[in-house]
DNA sequence: AGGTGGAGGTCGATT
DNA sequence: AATCGACGTCCACCT
């Protein structure tokens, strides 16, 4: 870990030359113009910004607002550093051709560390995490209700279950784990279709969602499919069982403390 | 601006806290679990990580790969810090309730600016560019080609652009700034039909491109669509020239330059 | 405030 | 390597 406040953009220069051989990860603070030439062009004119450059070659230039940055490079590019008058940091690639060059004028912080990290993050409230509950529990679509097929295979897309309810008629499943918009009612209505062109009888469409916008509902009516509201974390706990996740659980737990306490 | 290397829990409290009052940009480094509970739920197990808090209120923990956060919560958020055994950072917000919670074990480093940035960045490439230049140079499309609206709602969508072809044929377009995939074909096929049902006549379906994928190109021939190549930078310089974009033109001029050198 | 679709989307999975 | 769809998508724009 080194950490420079301050810097001269030689010394800064050669503190990034150093950090990029180490393959640590690098913050920088300062003023610059970033430039942007590849799948699309941009520029930035001079203001004062974080930039992060990761051992993978990702760089983000982050302002001082958005969750997004305003550059970057994704992971698999070379940075390089070189001094003119300013400090010229250039992020490439090929295929696609991409090039970030970013220009600094001074420099408040450079520091560099190498991050320890061996840990992924586990993640539950998926749209895979709700398909399971539903293949669990197919009465959450429907009573009689069997799914047949996980992730069907048509021309226009993949159905995410395709399955027959209790008079023996195909269903399509189309799962949002958030609100459901009017191209989950596209893609459906496109599966839904196909299908019915194929075993050349009606076959229904379901969204299952636990919401459904407006303009989606009523398109969804009046194509003649339907929606099934389900809980979210309707099988939260019994996901994180499946996983033996107890970290979660502990974590969960101390959250709904939290809550009561507040 | 204020850098701590190395500081104690208790120092780094009343630091970050004094940060987040006076509304500086915040970066924590350090060994960190990351709890979060919102529209998901997640846990990350124990790590060294880069923080960033915005005085937006955005806040992102970055680990040593890739270009997204593992963890984050959007701008609107508000974040507190407290101390116990470990730090713990805060982030929450409501509409949606979201709750991140980041607890330290120790701080690497703690660093707080005031970023002074005024500018917005410059882009050029984008799909909007895209349907400029067919509006501009229709025969881009076809000969006779004459666009009509913009925008055209319908209960489906929002068709990019309606026009008319030589003999007078409804056609509605697609516009991707990249490569059109089945979600493209899908939109404009149901665009297609909905115009075609209204209108009761034969309406053409274009999807302008600079390019299209092998599954994509399949579905749009089998449903009697069309595919019109155009390139992605056309009219790059005319862009820029109607944005009155100097600096842009500079780079790009500078850009060109440096690859005729290399 | 909700709806809609684009994004230099990114990312992972599957072929 | 190309294709496809989810994402705690984010984000701007429009109603």
């Amino acid at each position: 870990m080194q950490i420079l406040k301050n810097p001269s953009l030689k010394s800064g220069k050669e503190f990034i030359d150093k950090s990029l051989q180490d393959e640590n990860s690098i913050i920088l603070v300062g003023s610059c113009v970033a430039k942007y030439s590849g799948r699309a062009g941009s520029f930035l004119p001079e203001g004062e910004r974080i930039i992060i450059i990761k051992p993978d070659g990702t760089l983000l230039v982050h302002q001082n607002e958005k969750r997004e940055p305003v550059n970057w490079n994704p992971p698999g590019c070379t940075a390089s550093v070189s001094l003119d008058q300013d400090l010229r940091l250039v992020s490439e690639r090929s295929d696609p051709e991409e090039t970030l060059l970013v220009i600094y004028k001074n420099l408040k912080m450079a520091a560099s560390f190498e991050l320890m990290d061996e840990q992924e993050l586990e993640l539950v409230g998926t749209e895979e995490d709700l398909v399971k509950s539903v293949l669990q529990n197919p009465e959450l679509v429907e009573d009689g209700f069997k799914p047949k097929e996980r992730e069907k295979p048509v021309s226009s897309g993949v159905i995410d279950i395709y399955g027959e309810d209790r008079e023996g008629n195909g269903v399509a499943l189309e799962f949002k784990r958030g609100k459901a918009s009017l191209s989950a009612v596209n893609q459906l209505s496109r599966y839904v279709r196909e299908l019915e062109n194929k075993v050349n009888r009606k076959v229904r469409g379901i969204v299952v969602a636990p919401e459904i916008s407006s303009g989606a509902k009523n398109l969804l009516t009046s194509e003649g499919l339907e929606y099934v509201k389900v809980e979210q974390f309707s099988s939260f706990d019994e996901i994180i069982y499946e996983r033996g996740q107890k970290k979660i659980k502990e974590f969960m737990t101390e959250n709904d403390a939290d809550s009561e306490r507040s």
